[in-house]
Order: C-alpha cells, then structure tokens, then sequence
DNA sequence: ACAAAAATTTATCGCGCGTAAACTATTTGC
DNA sequence: GCAAATAGTTTACGCGCGATAAATTTTTGT
C-alpha cells in the first residue's frame, strides 16, 4: 500500500492536515475538537491505522484512563463473573480495566495494590480479602488512589462501598427455610475467611430469635479459600457425630453448600424437599455453579447486574470529580428455589 | 520522617551516592552491577520506596518486561487455574503479567489482541478461542508479537503450542470405560466451540474401531459456551427420545458432563459404577469442579502444572533470544477415579 | 605494585507525547 | 456585516527515563 507506516503523533498530524496539539486534544476527548476536525483526523486514523503511544500518553497525562478491579480469588466463579460484568461496564465508559487477583493471599493482596500504583490508575474497584487483608496497606492506597470497595466492607476505607445486603440475605432464606419446614441449622467455617460470613451468622441469630427458635451453628474447621473442600470434610464429621439437630441446613455461602452437597453424597443421605429427603441444603450467593449442583441448590442471589453497575458508576462519578461522602450501598439479593430445599 | 520524596531516578540517585545511569542499569538487571553498588542502591530504595516510573521505562526500553496472558473465557475455572498458573510462572520470571479474557467472543478476542499490542508486551500466552477465532487477527498479531500458543492450537501459528494429548486423553479414558463396563458412547456439542472437541471426537472413533466396539456419538444442539446448561438440555433430549445405546457415557469435555450430571438427576437416572446405578458418566478436563458433583466426576486431568510450565518457559527462552522451530508440545493426562464411572 | 579489565561517572541526546502561551483563522450571534 | 467567541496553529518546553561515548575510577590478576 501507499501508506507509509505513522511512526508518531508528529508524524499523524501531518499527514491528517490537522496540528499535533489539536489531534493530542483529540485522542484526549474526541468531542473537544469541531466536528469538520473530527472527522479529518478519524478518516487519517482509519487510513493510517494510528494509535497513540500508550506510556508516552501515560507518562504525561495527570490522569490515566486505567481502572484496576481486584477480587479476593480470581478462580472463584463468582468473583469471575463480577469482575466480568465491571470489566464490561470500565470499557464502556471509556476506560482501561486490569483484572487482578489477590489469590486468597494478604501478602499477594499488599503486592496488587503496589502493582496498582506503578500505573497510577484513575481509580481502583477493589473487594478486599476482609479481615485477612492488611488493613495498614489497604488504608494506605485509599488515602493515595481513589478506591471503591465492593462485595466486602473494612471499615469505611476508600470513596464507598456497595455490595450486598447480607443482613437480608440470610433474614430471607432463613424465613423461607422456617416457612417450608423445619427451622435451619447455620452451617459456616469456625474462622471465616470473609468478613460477611459474620454478618450471616449474626443474621440467621436475629433471624431466628425473632422467628422464635432455637439456633443452631456448625462451625467446621477449615482455613483458606477451599470452601467445597472445608464443607464436604465438614459436612462427613458433622454427620459422623450426630451435629446437625434439624434436616435443615443454611450454608453460610454456596460453596460451602456444594461442598456439603457432596459430603451427604458420600454419605447416601439424600438432599431435597421431597417427603423420602433426609435433609434440606441451601446457600448463598447464587453462585454460577449453583444450578447444576444434584439437587440444583436453593439460594440467595447477589444482584450481580445492580452491584456491579452501581460500584462502577459510583467509581466515574469519582473521578470526574463528584464529591459525596463515604457511603455504603448494600443491595438486596433474590430467593432462588430450586429443589436442594 | 526526614526522608523526603523522591520524584524521579536523578534524585534517586543523588540520595542513594550512585549515578543515573548506573542505577538505570540496576534496575534493568540488579546482576548486572557490582554488589557493593547494588547493596547501596538497595538501601536506598528501602529507605525512599522508590520505584522508577513504569511509564517512562516501558516508552524508552527496547522490550517491556510486560507479559499478556489471554484465555478463551475466565469465567470458567479451568481457564481461570492454568491463568493463575502461568501468572505465577511470570511473577517468578521477574515479568509482569496481565490477564486478558476473550469472553468467549472472537470480536472480544481481537479486541484484546489489540489492547495487547498498545502495551508492547515482550510476548504473550495466548489460548485462542479455535475455531470461532478471526484467523486473520491472529496471524497478524504472531507476525509482531511474539506468541506462544496452548490450551488449543491454531495452525502454526506464533512460537509454538504448548497442550494436552488430547488424543491420548480421550483414547485412555474410552480404554478404562471399555474395561471395566459397557463401551461408552460419545456424548458432545453438534457445532462444539473449541477445536479439542474434533480432536477428542476422532480419538473416541479410533479407538472404539482399535477395541472393535461399535462407536456412538451423540451430538446436541447448543451454540456458545455455556456447556453446562448445553449438557443438561442435551441430556434431557437424550433421554427422552433414548438417544444413548449404551450405559456409558463419555463427555466431551468436563463442563458438560456436570451438566448431563444435573439432566441426570432431573430425569431420576442414577449415575455411577454400582450394580444399582442406570448410568456411568465420565467427562473429559479435570475441571476444579469436578471433584464435587454428585457423583463426583471421573474425568481425565490436563497435567495443570506441566502445561503451565512448560508454556511459560518455552515463551521466556523466545523472549530471551533463543530461536527453534515452530513446534507442538502435547503433555498427557492423567485419569482421575472417582464414582461416576 | 603494575597493567589490563571491569565498573562507574559525566555529559548529552532522544523517545513520544502533554501542555501552555501567543497568535491567527473560523464561526457565531445579532 | 461586524465584533465577539470559539477553534486551531505555532512555538517552545517539560516529563522521566534509556542509551551511548568518552573520561575516570576501581578492581583483578599476577
């Protein structure tokens, strides 16, 4: 072809007829340029093929369009599809996302957050790993980077915070399970290694003192983030010795759930709300898997679309200088019936 | 503190006793300067927290230390664990990754691949999308970037392919099945969306001729990547219209075994190895999930951290200059027991 | 202790772009 | 049709670092 390779804005200019300074202008903002310009620079773009150095760009702006999104554990499905739906939203809006993930681990948590700084990114969606973060590091890049916290709370770090209302999840469930059978039983990690896993069990608490019954908690022992692994292990003791007092069980979240699906498995005590069932289960999350579980699992849905649309904008609205005080938004979630309860 | 803040590698360098240049070389290669010069440097970085501006040495280096990492779809934990995988590869190798989901969308895919080309990354581990993909897209960007390509191969395209035998893995699982029970039938998507399902399709074909069975593949309609709910549709179909001549059921890959799983339990089929059982499932991959389905699935594992391995370190021997020829890697699997088949 | 080798310093340039000031051309409102 | 407002151009400089050549210092081998 006739068109020599552009090796530089300089160069760009020229050949689209239009001055270096206006066309940085217009890689800045398109609309901040005549539209007659507009066009002559997108028809040079488009024959040219030009974009931008990148880390020239960077190097100069005072704002990068880069986003980090940091979830507690990337293999996670849940966590998966989250930071899919805010990447989506990131883009839409004109930004850059990079997706991270702290792998379960504080120290690799800290690493992220350094990593995050050395692109100076316009702002950060960040879901802490909650009690086991490093609370000095966290405080620390809020105080530097404009940070919304999702999916779970420490303290009132960064511009806000909008997840779940876990309160009402297990207010919910819980007076579904009461309803249509015996009162559950709460069936969580003795040391949880997510902070809503205590607002849950604080919940199914109150939920069932106001219900007038008897509560009931399994902690199962278990460290780490193999949640199907701690409740299918938990899930064969507290069966072994007799724990669980009603047929039943809330799992504090779904992947506790499956893993104690499994357990009753191999243990051939049938899950379900048939008359032949053993022992009702259900979760919370409403985790991807979660319907294709044997029985499909019964749970509480995250609004995953809600959430993630409103800790995006609250995040733009940030950066483009909207000054609010810390808030803290906690969206309802949605009874999935299905036959495990 | 007295420890003023340092804006660039000049003052860096002033406080720390040694000159620019040479502090520039130490952090291009920290070996690469005497060890007395480094101790000093570093006490100096400990002392100012300093770090370079990444911008600005990624737009004047001749290579970036950047690595992209591009998978077909990070929602789905099989790709989610050989990314986390390769990433830790990276961090060792002392490169800085960056995760890239094609959402399963070859316009998303190209999307990415152009996204990568902006940060200049010194190669890239890519699991293209198969056959969905814009081969065009691809050939241009292996012409720039170097790339090494797994999971799924593409022609010979980029360095090289590092994968699973799938051959091997659906010849080794389809010998177990024919030993121990009725020979299986092949159980897949009509228009599958990865090119390993051609290749594990034929390798069932061969080796039912090779054990002298007749070969049944039943092929269900579904287009995208949500196998499960592919799985449990097709399996609903199956049954009802009686569709599986035998009781052993191989699947095509992982994912929509658990959803033939979930068909099976909505169709009271009961699934496993025992005299009582209607059916025996097996699925193909290894996937994170399949140790807690109900039954749990027998499959046969992708050698995780083999592929991984050897993915990363054959795209860090191009990055450092050693050239070999185009060249396909294909690492076994390894057969997983369990009480699905 | 001395020459050769290696490491460091000094000095200077270049990268590709953002930004600002002063000026000129084009649009807009009336 | 004219002045004001808006948009664009020219010119010039800065960002933080990589790279290189020549001069200097330090280390190494013997």
């Amino acid at each position: 072809m006739s068109t020599r390779t552009i090796r530089n804005m300089e160069e760009f200019a020229a050949v689209s007829g239009i001055s270096r300074p206006t066309v940085s202008k217009y890689f800045h903002d398109p609309e901040s340029v005549r539209a007659s310009t507009r066009a002559q620079i997108e028809a040079a773009i488009e024959k040219y093929d030009y974009r931008p150095n990148l880390y020239a760009m960077n190097q100069n702006r005072k704002l990068t369009k880069n986003v980090g999104i940091v979830v507690p554990l990337l293999t996670d499905p849940y966590f998966a599809e989250i930071a899919r739906k805010l990447e989506r939203h990131c883009i839409e809006a004109g930004y850059h996302p990079t997706l991270f993930s702290s792998h379960g681990d504080p120290a690799h948590e800290t690493d992220v957050l350094n990593s995050l700084r050395a692109i100076r990114p316009a702002g950060v969606l960040l879901a802490p790993l909650g009690r086991a973060s490093d609370r000095g590091a966290l405080e620390r890049f809020c105080a530097d980077v404009p940070t919304l916290l999702f999916d779970s709370n420490v303290g009132e770090l960064g511009l806000a915070f909008v997840g779940s209302d876990n309160i009402q999840f297990t207010a919910h469930i819980t007076d579904y399970l009461c309803r249509t059978g015996e009162p559950p039983c709460f069936f969580e990690m003795k040391r949880p290694t997510n902070p809503n896993a205590h607002r849950r069990r604080q919940s199914y608490l109150d939920a069932m003192a106001e219900f007038g019954h008897e509560p009931h908690v399994i902690s199962v022992e278990g460290d780490g983030w193999d949640f199907e692994e701690i409740g299918r292990l938990g899930g064969h003791t507290a069966f072994s010795e007799g724990l669980f007092p009603t047929n039943s069980i809330l799992c504090s979240n779904d992947r506790l759930a499956i893993g104690l699906l499994t357990a009753c498995y191999e243990k051939g005590v049938t899950v379900g709300r048939g008359p032949d069932c053993a022992v009702r289960v259900a979760g919370q999350d409403g985790h991807p898997h979660s319907r294709y579980t044997c029985p499909p699992l019964t749970t509480i849905s995250h609004a995953y679309d809600a959430v993630s649309k409103a800790a995006s904008d609250a995040l733009f609205a940030a950066i483009n200088g909207e000054v609010t005080p810390w808030s803290s938004t906690r969206l309802e979630g949605r009874l999935i019936l299905r036959d495990s309860a």
